[in-house]
DNA sequence: TAGCTCGCCTAATATAATTAGGCAATTGGC
DNA sequence: GCCAATTGCCTAATTATATTAGGCGAGCTA
């Protein structure tokens, strides 16, 4: 027989496409193993279980979404980069509806740590740099950005807004413009008590 | 036999707090019938299939979500009704994790129509009342909102602040003072150029 | 070329979803 | 209070997924 020569990088790659064809809650052992042209049981030579499977293509997404963000934010400031941030992260979710819905899910802390993660919320910080925040605020900033641009990216995605007429990139540039003047307004020019 | 006499209710009940207590994409059919001591074909007597379950825990979590908010939203306005608003979002799904998870799957057009979702909708705009946004500002200020609350909780309780320091309420009563201010700044004093 | 190892396969088990058909308790009509 | 229809749960059986155990052939190694 021929012998395909199952690679992780492979596998976890055609698992992510499988999770954007399908939606990555219906991603299981069995679709991937069909994907691949091997028989079920083979595939536990390449990982532990089915709940590995999804951590490769969670692990996969993030450092996926993390490039697209390094690229779009390198060399912009401002609002600028913010808006460069915040359209990758659209952008990717709507491109790859499986891997995003991956990158949402939760992974234990060693994991998290050895993931991706940790570049997001590093040009998190760097976005906010434009903005001059000190600390805690920066803290609460990296927070807030990661909520509004998670929550819009989900609730758009999940069809929340189908219910209205109106755009949702007309609400989208409005929602960056909102942040963008709220975070300037937590900048050094204005006093916060706190 | 001792006849348990399940009810629509009942079933929704019992599969809501199953979905709380495991969570909600391992809510299955054989757990709500183990729970309710009865064989896993005994259900198909009150439920079309898998989907239907969940679709029931789904709804009911609007209902019971959107029942909160209007308390506590009830009789304020401005920051306060905000706080209010954001607060009860913020508590049910610290509360009831397996029914906020529920909530937020999405639904077929027909069944979103009959849920509480237009409710919260109404809602969100009831609180935008105090900030005086005219068309179409308010509907994007609606999916601001919406994305804020949806995107802090869900980041929060998928433990993605759990790796700084910072107290997450801190950081949620910063976010909600950004949230209004940005919000009063959209206000009428200031003109909107779009 | 004899062997070894690796990579996939078959066999088998357990859990979940779901359909078909059975039987007993319940209930409405008399 | 009795009969019969109805109802509510049950058993049996099927299919799919997850997973473990053990087998076998292909190709590298000596």
């Amino acid at each position: 027989m021929a012998r395909a020569r199952i690679t992780p990088e492979h596998l976890a790659r055609t698992a992510a496409e499988l999770a954007d064809e399908i939606g990555f809650d219906q991603l299981t052992v069995s679709a991937v193993a069909r994907r691949l042209g091997v028989r079920d049981p083979s595939l536990y030579a390449h990982i532990e279980n089915a709940r590995e499977l999804k951590v490769r293509v969670t692990l996969l997404a993030l450092e996926e979404m993390a490039d697209k963000v390094a690229d779009a934010v390198a060399g912009r400031a401002g609002r600028d980069a913010l808006a460069a941030c915040a359209d990758a992260y659209r952008d990717y979710a709507r491109s790859h509806p499986g891997r995003y819905a991956a990158a949402r899910s939760e992974l234990d802390p060693e994991t998290a740590a050895r993931s991706a993660g940790p570049r997001h919320a590093a040009m998190m910080r760097a976005v906010l740099r434009g903005y001059d925040l000190a600390e805690p605020d920066e803290t609460d900033a990296v927070r807030f950005l990661g909520s509004v641009f998670h929550g819009y990216v989900s609730l758009e995605s999940a069809g929340a807004f189908r219910h209205t007429a109106r755009e949702t990139d007309a609400s989208w540039s409005w929602t960056l413009d909102t942040v963008d003047a709220a975070l300037r307004s937590r900048g050094p020019q204005v006093t916060t008590p706190r």
